[in-house]
DNA sequence: CGCTTGTGGTTACAGTTGTTCACTGACTCC
DNA sequence: GGAGTCAGTGAACAACTGTAACCACAAGCG
């Protein structure tokens, strides 16, 4: 039952969703903290005090950049770890996962990477609550499998938070590297999923 | 054969110190790409201009910060893997020894943790390099135990980075750890590290 | 000693920043 | 259809920025 939204409230939208993609592509060469306002809009082509109209400050526009970045994420982290087959092919299809989503929104990965440990708290909090979101989720699809038998919730969550604290140092990781070492970060991130792997399988007893 | 540096270099060090010194303290807040020049100056107590005396820019500032915290801790990365006792024992003591080191540096931590993904590129090299060295280095140690028995130098690399990886990251947790939250991220970060172990007892075969 | 060197200070400039206020004019709703 | 709402405008503000030119004066060195 969403029933159209009037022709302003779309206008509206749309001005802000060039606001989100001014600023995220002039963040790929600097940190949110030295994001000004005036910069925002004039990449946008309107004028400085239209920015109040959509949010409160720069840092304001982070968090809703966050959401952006990470908010449509959760179906594809669920689905790599859920994913069929054994071990080793769920890893290979994790990494391409991981590969073909930063080819896709590059600089989607890039704010995250950056902003997660940045100079806005509001921002970084945001993004530490999206990724616990992302290791519940995770510990939630790994305690499915028949390989978590006698785990304890605390070990899961462990375990789940290593994965996912992984996955974005290898997106990461994909993102500065040159077009000819993609394979080889491939190589790396998938053999560093691949001993994790080998540790779950081992760690009781 | 170090002679005593003359009067006048000495001053000119300890100016320089303080430069570093008020913009690690400033960076607590912000990212290196926000920092202004007038701003260290203020801070410092000198005129905006005496900042060219001693670098470029923000960004050579922001190299020299690298040195200055991660140069000192190559000894402390090679004793911290190198340490006697079982695997377990090693883990604890590790896990005890970079808890300590981000009471007692914490301001370099964040910076290193922050700037690493951050917006200015000669800096994110500089530290991409020392952590290299890291990895280096830690390889060597862990090439030297009997357990690295068979292991190919390649797999050692990725082992010793994703050790070193490790290692950062539950620095920088430590830093927005709550006082009473500390022991909590210590028992995480020392499973975590103990389930790589396992993986590395299993890897081959 | 006097000459050179170079750290740091002073003044000034042109641009930029965030925020305010009063405004326009197209959309919304009764 | 007329009144009200509100996204976006334009001008103005004080404060800030990086950088240039020139100066002061203590240290180094022949």
């Amino acid at each position: 039952m969403s029933h159209t939204l009037g022709i302003r409230q779309a206008q509206k939208q749309k001005t802000r969703q060039a606001f989100l993609d001014a600023a995220l592509s002039l963040l790929e060469e600097q940190s949110l903290s030295s994001l000004g306002l005036r910069e925002v809009t004039r990449a946008v082509g309107v004028a400085p005090t239209a920015f109040y109209r959509h949010f409160h400050s720069t840092a304001d526009l982070g968090v809703a950049l966050v959401e952006e970045a990470l908010g449509s994420l959760h179906p594809m982290i669920a689905g790599t770890v859920s994913a069929a087959g054994d071990s080793d092919e769920r890893i290979d299809r994790a990494v391409a996962l991981i590969a073909r989503h930063v080819r896709e929104h590059p600089a989607h990965i890039r704010f995250i990477a950056r902003e997660r440990n940045g100079g806005v708290q509001k921002v970084r909090s945001a993004i530490a609550e999206q990724m616990a979101r992302f290791a519940d989720e995770v510990k939630a699809e790994l305690a499915k499998q028949p390989e978590s038998a006698g785990w304890s919730d605390d070990d899961l969550l462990m375990l789940a938070g290593l994965y996912v604290d992984q996955m974005l140092m290898t997106a990461s990781t994909f993102l500065e590297a040159a077009p000819e070492e993609q394979d080889q970060v491939a190589r790396v991130a998938t053999r560093r999923m691949r001993l994790i792997s080998i540790g779950r399988r081992h760690w009781l007893g």
